[in-house]
DNA sequence: CGGCGTCTTCACGGCACCGTAGCGCCGAGG
DNA sequence: CCTCGGCGCTACGGTGCCGTGAAGACGCCG
């Protein structure tokens, strides 16, 4: 029952620092240097979990994120340098489910393997991402900021919680009680149409047609959910 | 699998006992003594990494390291006398990652070439830099100096503290919790204010513009953070 | 088809948050 | 002893965020 793990890199010293880590947890890898063997690869073994560098030659992580999304589910974190800066928003909105930052901790990133396959073991990723296909967010934890087509979208304190607190559970439906007590506090009802205001402004920032929300749903007498597709 | 170190240095007995040592280390060192040929070299070889001492004949460490930079993303260790300390902090804008004083240890660069390889082992770079392409500041952390457009720019203690601290996660938000325990020490809450006025005198002399400023940045109902581009 | 409840949309005022300037203490160095 | 830089603290003004109220649109029911 051990894990199979995809290593795309094209840093071969890395490749190898990974290989001694993963296996010694448990983790059975392997290992390709650019995109192309990496989609190869992944048509062929479909492993439990993709390692992905966002800066390869040629065909860049972003295009191998989003060509594995295409046709699977199969959990994919990314390793970014800090010195990527330009390209880290549009390639967290490539489809990947979590990110570390280089340099990072072998043990961080095992954990965050983990938690990616096995439900159970709760590192809070830093990536969230809702809505359909092709009309996706990304929501960057840690960063406290929300990306769609590639452009931070500005969001107020409120707004980022009211949206965190509904993507950390995509597709079930919350009460306006509940998240009045979630994200405002109060511990026991106010007047819940604050809910509705703050839900109408944060659909005015993320949906591109604000009266048709694919994001943020609607479900009538009930509350408010997170789409997914 | 091992690494391809480029290692640019005029003087013979150093490039003798760099060679034993990265040999020894399973490194595959190559071997130039200018600029000129060192950017054909590495045109030519695409190395893993770059060993480049400062003072060079003709071209010079700094022009080699910013041409590199500017076709490649390769990390760059640069070697460096004590006695350049003048020309130290126009080198470390240049776009290297690392530098190691001579004399140095050689464990101790490899330790550090290895850091900048394999991003897991941290060793904690000597170098910092952050601010969007264009507006950029290097921290010297081990020299407690901070640099812009090749000026040192004079920083007090607490400044210094506070901006490293920003530094060493940039994108990532610091509420001024955290900020007033990780820099001043304070175990539960102060007059958060006090991290305000930092702030603000911290930007008076790194910034360009300190009414719009783009290397510390206002997340409202947050904290701040360092921009990266 | 009509009515009612639910949700959306807009406008507006209070206020928390942040930026900025200024003052005073304290310790280091002359 | 005096000076001066570094730091803590307060005060004040502006901006944008948030909460409320009220009217308009929509869907679900009889």
């Amino acid at each position: 029952m051990r894990a199979r793990v995809l290593v795309v890199d094209d840093d071969p010293a890395l490749a190898e620092m990974l290989g001694i880590v993963l296996r010694s947890e448990g983790f059975v890898p392997s290992f390709v240097a650019d995109g192309e063997r990496a989609l190869a690869a992944f048509r062929d073994s479909r492993p439990d979990i993709v390692l992905l560098d966002l800066m390869l030659p040629g065909m860049s992580g972003i295009d191998v994120a989003r060509a594995i999304r295409g046709e699977s589910g199969v959990p994919i974190v990314m390793l970014t340098a800090k010195s990527d800066t330009v390209d880290v928003v549009l390639g967290l909105e490539s489809g990947a489910d979590d990110y570390v930052v280089k340099p990072f901790k072998p043990k961080e990133l095992v954990a965050r393997m983990r938690a990616r396959l096995r439900r159970g073991e709760d590192v809070a990723p830093e990536l969230l991402t809702i809505g359909p296909p092709g009309n996706q967010i990304t929501i960057d934890v840690p960063a406290h900021t929300v990306s769609r087509d590639g452009e931070e979208v500005k969001l107020t304190p409120l707004e980022f919680d009211l949206l965190v607190a509904l993507a950390r559970k995509p597709r079930q439906v919350f009460t306006r009680e509940v998240l009045l007590e979630q994200v405002w506090g109060y511990r026991h009802a106010a007047d819940t149409r604050l809910v509705n205001v703050h839900v109408q402004r944060l659909r005015a920032k993320i949906e591109p047609d604000p009266e048709r929300p694919e994001i943020i749903l609607t479900v009538r007498g009930v509350g408010y959910k997170a789409g997914t597709g």
